[in-house]
DNA sequence: CTACAGTCTACTGTTAACAATCCATCGAAC
DNA sequence: GTTCGATGGATTGTTAACAGTAGACTGTAG
């Protein structure tokens, strides 16, 4: 069997910037609704203007950034309509990866999402942040989808991914049931993915992704706005 | 009712450019794993280069184009692992498209559906090219989707489309029961539609495409590979 | 005070020149 | 002959200057 060593995609700018946008834009450093101006990026990150534009046409493409032509761009806001979107796409998404994780998957590919697991357990619950948890969650989904080995699939739901952590992150209060409860349902998944039991895997992970959207539902309607105007 | 004017789009250079080259690959003026020399395309264009790479990333989300940093970007190849990975993410994305029209969709958004199958019915038969029926079947999802009222739903629409419009023009008898079933498949939808059945719709679409893509495996596995390399 | 037209500024869209990288070619060492 | 490293040309990544647009601002008329 030949090694599978895939060619190293090199970094450019344009990733470097995108990678700085994002964590400005997701640790609220720059805040929903705000304008970016690529003159006052590109003095920031000591860059010209061409990598600032395509780091916001990628922004913009993983839902983070609107682009109006002429108008320039702006952070997305997130309104309960949002979250409707991406939950039923995701649901949409999810299923369709379980499937195929279930059906093709190999142990090498399942390995990460072990190796998430075992991180999860050995974090103590004192240091354990919201952020934290938001970051091994979106890990352990896209763990998944890497192992569902559906290129398209994959891209499908990079388009998602980030407006998915803006959600996890709303939330402040960590409630203990929910770490338990968290720890539960995804080595569940994993138990059923090695079992190849594709039935109720995506039974389950439907099941899951419901239940999120569920608890996110509650939080937008009694809470605050999704995020501030 | 307010009237829903929306801000028009201006177009701009790029928009051109995507749209030349997309034709370009679409008519086969450009093969299958040619290379897209930025120079080339924009002297003969007549446009500098920025225009062109933005273009090429937006083919590339397309996915007509494979982009790799400091190497340049070619025309993709369909295979037909390819064929698998976009007939059954679009099955995923034609199913949820359908429950919300079902639920969502207005009359004036049934409209633009009415149109196409007058149309497909106007055109006599004998002029009726495989090029012809594939933009009328394009359109017609195109026109489902955008009646889904779903807007992240219709962005990952829109990374498949001409990846399926390749796929459509592969074939190239246009037999007379092809033609009926045709017309016959999507009125049946748009009747279900207005119905608002939404377990039929969604079964029903369910079972066009999976037919559209058996016609498609059986076509790729007996014929020539998808592509010449 | 409100509505409208003209100007002005800040910003995005576009261009062309510059820098860095890849790959094919060649030659030398083994 | 084959493998390895250097050289050069072709092509992409990056930059900075130029061109055009949208929206704010002013002033004027009603």
């Amino acid at each position: 069997m030949t090694p599978p060593l895939e060619r190293r995609q090199r970094r450019v700018l344009t990733d470097d910037v995108a990678d700085s946008i994002r964590e400005a834009i997701l640790s609220g450093r720059i805040k929903s609704g705000e304008r970016l101006i690529e003159d006052e990026l590109a003095e920031n990150l000591s860059v010209s203007r061409g990598p600032i534009r395509q780091a916001i046409f990628r922004l913009q493409q993983e839902g983070l950034v609107v682009h109006e032509t002429h108008r320039g761009a702006t952070v997305a806001h997130v309104s309960i309509e949002d979250a409707d979107e991406i939950y039923s796409l995701r649901r949409a998404l999810e299923r369709l990866a379980m499937e195929n994780v279930c059906l093709k998957a190999t142990e090498a590919d399942l390995a990460p999402l072990d190796a998430i697991l075992l991180l999860f357990q050995s974090i103590p619950r004192a240091s354990m942040t919201r952020r934290r948890v938001a970051e091994l969650d979106i890990d352990f989904h896209d763990a998944l989808f890497r192992a569902a080995h559906h290129g398209r699939l994959y891209r499908a739901w990079e388009a998602l991914r980030s407006q998915i952590f803006v959600f996890l992150l709303l939330r402040d209060g960590l409630p203990d049931d929910y770490l338990t409860s968290w720890y539960r349902d995804h080595s569940g998944l994993l138990k059923l993915v090695r079992d190849r039991d594709t039935a109720r895997a995506v039974a389950s992970i439907d099941e899951h992704i419901q239940a999120a959207y569920g608890r996110l539902r509650e939080h937008l309607q009694q809470g605050a706005p999704a995020a501030a105007e």
